[in-house]
DNA sequence: GTTGAAATCCTCTGGTG
DNA sequence: CACCAGAGGATTTCAAC
């Protein structure tokens, strides 16, 4: 069976919260917390990991405080004509450092990203120097957080 | 003066490139890539933390594999008669663990989470049951990843 | 003030009961 | 699953630039 969910139970669901806000906890601190020892929390974090429950661990990063002052939330609609703008699409805008997440909609061709630029100058430019020159964007629209 | 921009040099930056991504990178194996000993890695590292640069190291989860299959970007429009509802509307949100992140926009009463549940079913009884019955509430429009 | 190398300390992991 | 021992990595200290 494929996309079968795994069994998780009451100790598994802690230390997934845990772990979601706070990778650095210590081993031996979820133990304290949990109530049970090191060895067994320990193969309980590795699961995940390898099941692809956990896909990565990442700092997150205050980029306000780095100078990147504006974040923006841009909606993209993509030209219904061109059959592989999907994948181009989601090439071209990984190599755009600004964009920090992206996400696909339902309907196939709208995405939602997040884009942090040091101001908004370089965000009009990063719009209309290099975002709405990518192949396939149809329309563009934004709305700041 | 506050709101200062910290003097960030080469070295920083390709650290934190890589705690973005791959934070259980050993501070060894960091100091080998950019060519740079163990010792200063480990402070470069230490003050980002300190100023709140790195807000926190989190555990990304595929809900999906978890089983939480339906996720869904929200957005919310507070009512504008109520004074206090921004803090009250927030604190409602973060007890409720469908909320796996979520954004203020401009305008100051338009709010975007993100929100993850087992089934569409679900989606639909957090949001009818839990999300319309927070205080300050004035309308909601929803739109699948 | 920052780096680089060695010593210390802490934490993780594999084995045993 | 708990306890214990070995191992690997991180952090502190100190000398040098």
């Amino acid at each position: 069976m494929v996309g079968n969910i795994p069994k998780i139970d009451k100790f598994d669901i802690e230390i997934l919260s845990i772990l979601r806000t706070e990778v650095r906890t210590s081993v031996l601190e979820i133990s304290e917390r949990i109530g049970l020892s090191a060895t067994p929390v320990s193969r309980r974090i590795r699961r995940p990991e390898e099941q692809g429950i956990i896909t990565r661990y990442a700092a997150l990063i205050d980029e306000a405080k780095l100078g990147y002052e504006v974040s923006v939330f841009v909606s993209v609609k993509l030209d219904k004509q061109v059959d592989d703008s999907l994948a181009a699409f989601e090439a071209a805008i990984q190599d755009f450092s600004e964009v920090v997440d992206f996400w696909l909609m339902t309907g196939n061709r709208d995405y939602v990203l997040r884009v942090a630029t040091r101001s908004l100058a370089d965000f009009e430019s990063f719009l209309v120097g290099r975002l709405t020159r990518v192949r396939g964007v149809a329309s563009i629209e934004s709305s700041i957080p």
